[in-house]
DNA sequence: GCAAAAATAACATCTTCATGCGACCCTGCG
DNA sequence: CGCAGGGTCGCATGAAGATGTTATTTTTGC
């Protein structure tokens, strides 16, 4: 059979952390070894018990469970980091999952879900509560949206004028293009012509912005 | 009471169909209205229906499950759509969910996972096999990551200094940036000067893509 | 294989940009 | 008060870029 699941759990609500340490406790294949108040002698508590699981709380005195995530990590980087709080605005569910966090619940979550995601993020899971999942995807939906949107049309552009379009966009000048493809600058003034008819621009700074935004580099 | 969860369901191996089927059909709080080996009248359907719940898998013929999303979600942008296939690479996971998906099951999920993650979804949610949420987090983690690394410095640039960048930017030449701020084309000038000294640049282009990359603008 | 498109090149001319130098005004600060 | 820094402006010169015209050689598509 294999080891038990090693816990530490930080949570200043003295009530609420002596629960879950108990319930944790009472729980076959987990092992609470130790639960805290503040992150105070975190680094030293990481190094001694060498958790496999951090059970973490975000509105901590001194420093925030958010801002403990990265030592944890850091510290041991296969430790996972459950945050268990009752923040479930964007901010903190997105600075914590930036940060290294591996799952999030909110503190209503039962204590029986709360024992299955703590298994859940050992076996290499994400547990999350239902809208924290859901925002995260929508999150994530935003994100990309920006990028494929603006339905980039086809200019057409040469294989040689896409390396002319290079040239300029890493800030070369015709001479220095010149040289890198071994052409004459007149070649590349010819070049830029056409680059410019077809990207309906008329100087070299808006050759290279067209280019930029509409990724043909 | 509240009403049942309409569902409809897009898989082309007909036994999984027709054992889906089966299953919600005789799950109380979920009504099936129809199962689909293709997406071929995907739009007919879904106005005929108006389903709460859309399943869909990935490798259907003609039109793919993932093309399919935006479809549901252009068409009826309150239906959840919750992915239900064996594929569990990086590539199709995000692109469903780019497009629009709220939930993405394999299939080896137990059946009565499946019926809980219809609703929740339903609710709200986004249900996810462990590993893909997971998954999601870790792009999540390196998405951001990039965004905040370029520790930027501050080129203390006046505020003049940055109009006058802007205006680069945005490919003006230096007598539209002149006009554009009611000053003369000598004064723009020398503030490019000034703006040349502290990025440590010395052409327009340069500064613009310096600018751009330093997220000056 | 021929016509179209792409790649190469030259030369001229005008515009824009880069840079050196100097100048004046105003505001905040020691 | 005087001085630094920001903002304004002018002039001059050489370099870089934009544009018109023309032309040869390859590549490529049908």
């Amino acid at each position: 059979m294999q080891e038990s699941i090693k816990i530490t759990y930080y949570e200043d609500n003295r009530d609420l952390r002596e629960g879950i340490t108990f319930l944790l406790q009472a729980t076959p294949g987990l092992e609470m070894l130790g639960a805290f108040g503040d992150c105070s002698r975190l680094s030293h508590e990481l190094q001694t018990h060498c958790p496999d699981v951090v059970l973490m709380d975000i509105d901590l005195p001194g420093l925030s469970g958010i801002d403990a995530v990265p030592i944890v990590k850091a510290t041991l980087p296969g430790t996972q980091v459950l945050m268990l709080t009752v923040f479930d605005n964007d901010e903190k569910i997105f600075q914590a999952i930036r940060n290294g966090a591996s799952g999030y619940l909110l503190k209503h979550t039962p204590p029986s879900e709360i024992v299955s995601a703590i298994f859940d993020i050992h076996r290499g899971g994400s547990p999350m509560t239902a809208n924290i999942a859901r925002r995260v995807l929508q999150f994530f939906q935003s994100q990309q949206k920006v990028v494929p949107q603006p339905e980039r049309e086809d200019y057409r552009l040469s294989a040689r004028e896409l390396d002319i379009v290079k040239g300029l966009v890493n800030g070369y000048s015709y001479k220095l293009i010149a040289d890198d493809l071994h052409i004459s600058i007149d070649t590349v003034r010819s070049h830029i012509r056409h680059i410019y008819d077809k990207l309906q621009v008329n100087s070299k700074t808006e050759a290279i912005l067209k280019a930029m935004r509409e990724g043909l580099v």
